[in-house]
DNA sequence: CTGAAAGCGCTTACAG
DNA sequence: CTGAAAGCGCTTACAG
């Protein structure tokens, strides 16, 4: 830390050589001669020296760097149960390790930001993120289809969000089948005739594909689905937690199964009902979404559907890299597997559910 | 995306002035005309203009960026009940998120990197990330304190393992003071007079800092302390469950209390407990160390020492950025308080244990 | 207030 | 194989 840092100009001077040479062997371009190379090392060395990536990026139009954009988590209630929002960003926190290890593998970095929901100049924050790298991820609950697609008319843009636009490419989990094979699981397995859907953020893509296969499957299954404005939660912890309190106030009866949009509505579910001496899955069946990994030490352990979260992560960055690179991928709209992961929420026993599933 | 980005050039032509007055409104330096500064606003929203960073930071001399490297974990044991990595990564994951929002703040960005424990090429993976940004926070079991200080002499570096070196600043929690109040609450208040500490990783400061206290204590305290190979762990999960195999394949009677050296170590200790039908704490007590979010749904509820996490990732950017502007910061090792938090794996009751610390 | 021009530190045709 | 030079897209003294 000994004033300005050593430039190429400095390793060549040292070297003996011009700065095209120190940068063809920094770079392994052409063939240098060993006696250079020798040279060059050596200056390199004793200098501690570090390219610029500003300069390398402004010379090859290239940052070698991908942003990544997600949803802080809107503040829970004060003194609520749920005070502490980072449980709550599990799944993006994954979701970006994925990208990461992605990223490096191909010399990218990553660049993150996140912008919490309440954020007026989120649009100011994701253009001075945009300066700085060559392409965005945007997360689920970020923005909406008109302005990811405006955002993907000027520089590279994946969403994880499934919203599938002319200008962005996009990645998403397979919710059809997940949910799919989860309802009759329930229905057929367990039959159980009274479902509810404890939704998540409703015009969000995967709560309304979530909300229409349960209607489907039950309907099919003939099971009854409980609905209506008592069963909008939040994909968090807090609003599981109220939705419950609603129903319970209401006097009304419980399904005898509550399918949550995501875990975390489930988190705020099982918590709340085991407060209000509700048995889990005795009385009410209780099943989540994502299997993030919490929902195994939650106690009965969390039914759910699994997530590839970290591919969803990795994928995001391959399709961004491909579009960075050689523009459009084909396919642009990437849709990865789910499985149903059972647990004991559902009524299963823990014999039944560990035999059903890989070991963890 | 049709064709290359528009650049400075392009605006300043459309709006029939020179670059250096676009670059004027844009920065808000100068005093532009308003009639400048309209026609260049609308150039600029007409070709939906953004500078170049990589430009800018050439320019200026300052990226904006600061890099965050922290440790993948070493893969679990195969088929191991902890095969999941994630739930090891919260607390780097919480303390990032504590960097960012404070870097936010700054107008800087975060370059997130991170290594694997067995990654050979570590020290070139800092490197690239070195040459994006402006100065390197470094998280815990990344570099020991030559690496650190070696690194501290190219570029500002901070950091996250409290350890002190000419070059470098850094952050930690106060473990002294919170370790302290955990062992005499474990002595005093419930009476134990045999004590085992379950270590994490053996060099690490903290760890060496923890056990110093521990030993310290239980002498005072009059408590008995078990020691030994056997009590080795590694910070994670896995690391405590194989400590509580080992202690309960050797025969000997398990201590009355086992203070971990931190949260991880503590559920992989539960958790094999719970497997193996030692009653915690009936049995045995157990404690962790940072109040990580998941400390608190496990059952019993862990008794442990909350370290302000994202507080600690905040200072460390505010040290950083402070190296970076003007050079070490006074002073440049600051220590975090801690505090015991109550709950129910000390042996406590849920009244007692939630009557003395904060709603959660 | 505004513009011409130098300079930031690299990479890469282009000659030799 | 190697070097001189142009160029990447900005910012910022310096004149006017």
């Amino acid at each position: 830390m000994n004033g300005a840092p050593p430039t190429i100009y400095d390793v060549a001077a040292i070297a003996g050589v011009s700065i095209a040479s120190v940068s063809r062997v920094l770079n392994g371009t052409g063939s240098p001669r060993a006696d250079t190379r020798d040279r060059v090392l050596r200056a390199v060395a004793e200098l501690g020296f570090v390219p610029d990536g500003a300069a390398r990026a402004l010379s090859v139009k290239l940052k070698e760097t991908v942003g990544v954009v997600y949803r802080r988590v809107p503040k829970a209630n004060p003194g609520g149960v749920f005070a502490e929002e980072d449980e709550n960003l599990q799944f993006a926190d994954i979701i970006n390790r994925g990208i990461e290890v992605a990223a490096q593998r191909s010399g990218f970095s990553l660049l993150i930001s996140s912008v919490a929901a309440e954020d007026a100049d989120a649009g100011r924050r994701m253009l001075g993120l945009a300066r700085k790298c060559d392409g965005l991820i945007v997360h689920d609950l970020v923005l909406d289809a008109g302005q990811l697609d405006r955002l993907g008319r000027h520089l590279p843009v994946v969403n994880l969000a499934g919203i599938t636009t002319p200008h962005t490419a996009s990645v998403r989990g397979d919710s059809e089948t997940g949910m799919r094979d989860l309802i009759r699981h329930l229905i057929r397995d367990h039959g159980y005739r009274t479902l509810g859907y404890l939704a998540g953020v409703a015009d969000s893509p995967d709560n309304v594909t979530r909300r229409a296969v349960v209607q489907a499957e039950a309907r099919a299954g003939g099971a009854e689905l409980a609905g209506g404005p008592g069963w909008q939660g939040s994909y968090y912890a807090d609003g599981g937690a109220q939705v419950i309190d609603g129903l319970l106030g209401s006097g009304r009866p419980l399904p005898r199964a509550i399918v949550c949009a995501n875990d975390l509505a489930a988190l705020g579910a099982l918590h709340r009902l085991a407060r209000r001496g509700v048995d889990v899955p005795g009385e009410v069946a209780v099943t989540g979404f994502d299997d993030i990994p919490v929902a195994r030490r939650l106690r009965p352990g969390l039914t759910t559907v699994r997530q590839p979260i970290k591919e969803l992560g990795a994928t995001a960055f391959e399709l961004l890299e491909s579009l960075v690179r050689h523009g459009p991928p084909e396919p642009r709209d990437v849709v990865l597997p789910t499985r149903l992961i059972r647990r004991e929420s559902c009524g299963c026993t823990v014999a039944a559910a560990r035999a059903s599933r890989p070991a963890d």
